[in-house]
DNA sequence: ATGTAGACTTGTAGAT
DNA sequence: TTACTACAAGTCTACA
């Protein structure tokens, strides 16, 4: 589900119903993708729910310093990472309790927080307040917030294809696979062009596409394909505005070619290839990969 | 420095 | 209908 804009959706629907909250006790299924859990169950019952922030694909619950000896060790943070399945949102007790749900957090009103996470992608970590700066000093820049100047910087002179580095979480924060494609659709730039070949035009067109479209793909509460859901439970609407993610053979509604899909950085890559002309030098496109046995 | 394949895990869609 | 394959919002590691 979640690039940064389905984990905005997710962290704004907290932030309504979780801060001012007290977490009383935790349950927990299955732990392979927690990293601590049983400091879980020790360290998070009587601490207050202050804030609900993004940081990039994290979503940062920063708890009160709580009382008493146990928590001398000052103010807390919840980190959860949704990975690819995750959701997080809160229930009451007698609701239904989805398939694959792996944390509950009671809360002091009766209510519990739930983490649900199919594939168990997803990550669940306590980061202590000290700590929580070198946590987000490791993350690159908010593409949202990111000026013109910095965002060529970050990309000046790299030899690796623009594409894995949108992707790469040190240099952008929150950037995934889908909203990689619909802005290098919008920019009409090959997702597998060399970043050190782009020139400031081109840098510029991107930039401002990848704004655009997270700020409209947040409006429209994120794109559900295949399972996401808001913290409420209900599906965004993103998913019927893409251009190039998911439209394999499907006409470029600039141009009319047929989309095409291959492989760049590893992940499926959509693109038009009129609009998004590949380029010329080397080998910069494999083929979609094809059945093998 | 960069690229690729494979790993983690479960479910679903599609071809056979 | 059943069995099988490819693929999926993410990220990490090993190896070239």
């Amino acid at each position: 589900m979640p690039e940064l804009p389905e984990v905005e959706t997710i962290v704004r629907g907290l932030r309504t119903v979780l801060p001012g909250h007290t977490i009383v006790s935790v349950r927990l299924g299955k732990t392979d993708f927690i990293e601590d859990p049983a400091a879980l169950a020790e360290l998070l019952p009587g601490r207050r729910i202050e804030r609900v922030e993004r940081l990039g694909k994290f979503i940062q619950l920063q708890l009160s310093a709580g009382s008493g000896a146990k928590h001398a060790d000052g103010q807390m943070n919840l980190v959860i990472h949704l990975g690819m399945t995750g959701w997080l949102g809160v229930r009451r007790p007698e609701d239904p309790v989805a398939p694959h749900t792996h944390a509950f957090f009671e809360l002091e009103d009766g209510r519990e927080l739930r983490y649900t996470d199919i594939r168990r992608f997803g990550q669940i970590r306590l980061v202590h307040g000290g700590n929580m700066a070198a946590f987000s000093e490791r993350l690159g820049k908010e593409p949202l917030e990111i000026s013109a100047s910095e965002f060529h910087a970050r990309l000046a002179g790299r030899r690796a294809r623009i594409k894995a580095l949108l992707l790469d979480q040190s240099i952008f924060r929150g950037i995934g696979n889908i909203y990689a494609d619909e802005s290098l659709w919008q920019a009409r730039i090959h997702p597998a062009r060399l970043a050190a070949r782009l020139n400031s035009a081109d840098l510029a067109r991107l930039r401002k596409a990848i704004r655009r479209i997270l700020q409209h793909a947040i409006e429209d509460r994120g794109s559900s394909i295949s399972n996401f859901v808001d913290a409420e439970g209900q599906p965004g609407e993103y998913q019927q505005r893409h251009r190039a993610y998911g439209r394999e053979g499907k006409p470029c509604f600039r141009c009319g070619s047929k989309i095409r899909r291959g492989s760049v950085a590893g992940r499926s890559s959509y693109f038009c290839p009129r609009c998004q002309p590949a380029p010329r030098r080397a080998r910069a496109m494999r083929n979609a990969p094809k059945p093998r046995g």
